[in-house]
DNA sequence: TATCATTTTTACCGTTTGGTCAAATCTCTT
DNA sequence: AAGAGATTTGACCAAACGGTAAAAATGATA
């Protein structure tokens, strides 16, 4: 047998990787996501992802050894689109300016990812079995980081004194609603299954509720 | 045989309801609450809920016909819960006043039925299988009663111009989210598993963000 | 205490589940 | 076209799943 140029063979646990693997890796991925973000991870079967994915069962086994490391490389993904938004606040910028447009960048990922919104929905549900470590280490920091800003800003009066953590807690949940909650906000607006032609109002509502005064006086201004 | 006294035997079917059975009955969906609030309809077995109950499956299906059964009788409980706080909004009060103490009462759901808001939450995420028609009809119609009276206070200058539905998502999705995403909460603000003294912090950052006014003009007031 | 309805248990059933294995097929390179 | 490696398939497995049937045990009542 000649020597392969490479120091092994082509395996699969080597580093390159088959036209056919990154195709079929995606299409298992994408076809967990439709899965795993409607049912959660003890909800979701093999079964259902594979005929999802147009693939049989052994097959998709052979791309991934378990159901749990499909859900692995799902949350591992989704990790890094959920914090993306919230490492670009920056500390020279204006409060209404940097709180705005991260709230404009939440809302974007809520339309542009909301499977992704789901599926962190469902393992916070859960308990956070699988990401239990994350929430304390690397996202706790990143609170701390951007809630200090957020503190500074308060200190100069440029912010209304308030909880920082909190005030992320609310930005957070109202930006993710429009993807978690997407099914009662559409019946209740009385749109079809596929729109999502709210989410300019959203927008609105959002930038009224963060930046503007919500509540008048009576009196008039 | 002679005839009981009321018109049929004392059966499951019946009106009058046995010391036992209430109390199965109670067992059973406690901890039916507890394993489908966590995993969601089909991530939930009859198994784990009736270890939960510790009762044994068959006579856990001798109360409940079915798992199916169990999860329509919580939600049929919870849809009450869930509007009762939105039906007591009145176009007399001040906007301040009504929409203040709907945070609050929102707010005090949430800590005193955590489980049962994490089913609801679980419900949406599955795309409303069991409640789409309450979502539709019920809801919708609650909604759009209440939503006349924000409009009137907008038309009165009394609140700021916005779309009253979207004004209602966000004191949901804030509200709810303490009780839906608490690990995440807990996580990031260094508090043990049940810890919810958050509550209180919770309160003060929605009556500022919802009734006063969050970003503050740098020029001064 | 005898009686009868209610409650609980034991032993199941067919299906679905996550996962394995070896054989068969395909794809790429030479 | 042949060989080697990559991919796919079908047959299978043990455990878990939702649910059933009938017998055994318990409880209430007369």
């Amino acid at each position: 047998m000649t020597q392969n140029s490479t120091a092994t063979k082509n395996r699969k646990n080597s580093r390159t990787k088959t036209r056919i693997q990154r195709e079929n890796e995606t299409r298992i991925l994408t076809a967990a996501l439709d899965v795993f973000s409607e049912n959660g991870f003890r909800g979701a079967t093999l079964d259902r992802i594979a005929s999802t994915a147009s693939m049989s069962k052994p097959n998709l086994l052979y791309y991934f050894k378990s159901k749990e490391e499909i859900h692995v490389a799902l949350l591992t993904d989704l990790l890094d689109v959920w914090l993306a938004p919230l490492r670009e606040i920056s500390p020279q910028g204006e409060p209404a300016d940097e709180i705005g447009s991260y709230i404009r960048r939440k809302l974007e990922s809520s339309q542009q990812f909301p499977r992704e919104s789901r599926l962190f929905a469902n393992e916070m549900l859960a308990g956070a079995p699988h990401i239990g470590a994350f929430l304390q280490d690397e996202l706790k920091q990143l609170v701390d980081e951007k809630a200090a800003i957020f503190q500074g800003w308060i200190d100069d009066q440029r912010l209304a004194p308030c909880d920082p953590r909190h005030l992320l807690f609310a930005i957070w949940s109202t930006t993710q609603h429009y993807a978690d909650f997407s099914v009662q906000v559409r019946h209740v607006l009385g749109l079809p299954p596929g729109d999502v032609s709210y989410y300019d109002e959203a927008a609105r509502m959002l930038e009224t509720l963060f930046l503007g005064q919500l509540m008048l006086s009576p009196a008039g201004d």
